[in-house]
DNA sequence: CGTATTTGACCAGCGC
DNA sequence: GCGCTGGTCAAATACG
């Protein structure tokens, strides 16, 4: 994969500079918030430009997790009580031209998807940390291909590159 | 040589 | 019961 020679590696602060215009989520990562100054500062502050059509997601667990609820035996396990899975979803909406923004991770792709709902493919990464249950899915916008949407899911257990 | 990336196939869940 | 979509893994390949 070769791209852009340069702005790819030692982006430093400039990369953050696509951050501009992301969405939110119901919770962060503590750890998240450490590792992304960028990220907790533009949540204290609505960006002027957030009137897009910015669509958040934040999935609970204990929702419509079915296709892993009808997984169970029925034996133990969620008779009325949920528990705090591993897996919290966090979807972010980042103008960007390039989906490979580094936010200081090293992420492996294991997978390629074409969506019914968007001419791009959605790209499935994964952290190259072991013991990090950490999985990133990164798609374009379908009708704003300038616009990248980055779904993060999970807890890092290592520190960042940073 | 090692690691990261690629594409295809397989599997699972849900819907109809 | 069959079909569809989404998701993951595996093997092969390319590149550093």
């Amino acid at each position: 994969m070769d791209h852009s020679p340069e702005n790819d590696d030692n982006v430093d602060d400039s990369n953050f500079d696509q951050f501009s215009e992301f969405l939110m989520f119901d919770e962060w990562p503590d750890e998240f918030h450490h590792d992304h100054p960028a990220i907790s500062q533009s949540q204290s502050q609505s960006q002027p430009t957030l009137n897009n059509p910015v669509t958040y997601a934040t999935d609970e667990i204990g929702g419509s997790s079915s296709h892993l609820g009808g997984h169970n035996t029925g034996e133990n396990v969620q008779s009325g009580q949920e528990r705090r899975e591993v897996r919290e979803r966090v979807a972010f909406k980042i103008k960007s031209e390039i989906e490979i923004l580094d936010d200081g991770f090293k992420w492996r792709k294991y997978g390629k998807k074409m969506v019914k709902n968007s001419p791009n493919p959605r790209n499935y990464y994964r952290c190259s940390v072991d013991g990090c249950p950490v999985k990133k899915r990164v798609e374009r916008d379908r009708e704003d291909p300038m616009y990248v949407i980055t779904t993060y899911e999970g807890v890092h257990n290592h520190q960042s590159s940073f």
